[in-house]
DNA sequence: TTACAAATGAGAAGCATTAGCAATAAGGAA
DNA sequence: TTCCTTATTGCTAATGCTTCTCATTTGTAA
């Protein structure tokens, strides 16, 4: 009956675990976010949750970004100052290189940030919880464009 | 007659050398931007231009800094998703560190970033324009006051 | 099935930033 | 110095993303 993708049912299901309540909403749009691949924003989850859903509100899109970064399902990123992307927390830690022609996003690791954070937490004191590292330039594409 | 503090001046140079007017206004923002210890929003900016010039408006503030971005006089970071700050385009490169209990920032310097810049480069074909790491965490009194 | 708190939808509100436009002032030419 | 041209300003209204409000609906544990 309700297009049993049975995809939803695991996202219920993982939702049920966290202790929130398992609302279709949010069953969607972590579906959204997942199988999307990555770095999508409020409005694009917005517009893909009405697919399966044409009533879903932007608010309840918002509200429940807001709860999935509570519990730490989703990660939050700002690429450009204007909007927040979204990503499922993602198994093998990875950073970000933007290119500024097509905003084309690729992920790479980056070994040598564990060591920075040892090195500067030891430095200035600090706990720190969390190392972002975000480069941006020209793809080979945009690259020739440009000249 | 006009407040002789001679900085001011400095700045008009400053700014004549780039090839733009060098109106009270702008002298002012540049001033405003060199002395705060870096890190300020445009309406911190707008505040303390104020004190020296009541009629500035917040437009102008905010054209300014997108003047002096596009100059290279001003670098523009973005610490929380709902502000930018701007600081003087600094003479040696520094990341950021910010504490997540009481907002103060501490800057340090990080010669990997520049292995990290090449590795990436060459990984992925990119001509990489920037490179910005950003930590987030507790400073040694907010760890206290948190356990 | 019932009861109650949690979550939703629709719209208004909030807030940083930008745009539009008439008035002003910077800087080169005369 | 004075004048002209045009960049820049101040004011206000508009924009765009995000959050809030509140009446209505829904999930969940008895
Ligand atoms: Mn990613
Ligand atoms: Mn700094
Ligand atoms: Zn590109
Ligand atoms: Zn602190």
């Amino acid at each position: 009956m309700e297009n049993g993708t049975g995809s939803l049912e695991d996202d219920r299901k993982a939702l049920s675990v966290t202790g929130i309540r398992a609302t279709n909403q949010r069953a969607i749009v972590l579906e959204v976010i997942s199988r999307g691949q990555g770095h999508l924003d409020a409005d694009e989850i917005y517009r893909r949750a009405r697919m399966n859903q044409p009533h879903i509100s932007l608010s309840t899109v918002y509200r429940t970004l807001q709860a999935f970064k509570k519990l730490g399902l989703i990660d939050e990123l700002h690429f450009d100052e204007a909007h927040h992307y979204y990503e499922i927390k993602p198994a093998f830690e990875h950073q970000h290189l933007i290119c500024l022609g097509c905003g084309k996003i690729v992920e790479f690791e980056c070994p040598l940030s564990q060591k920075m954070k040892k090195d500067v937490a030891r430095e200035n004191d600090f706990e720190v919880t969390s190392v972002e590292v975000r480069m941006t330039g020209y793809c080979p594409q945009c690259r020739q464009d440009r000249t």
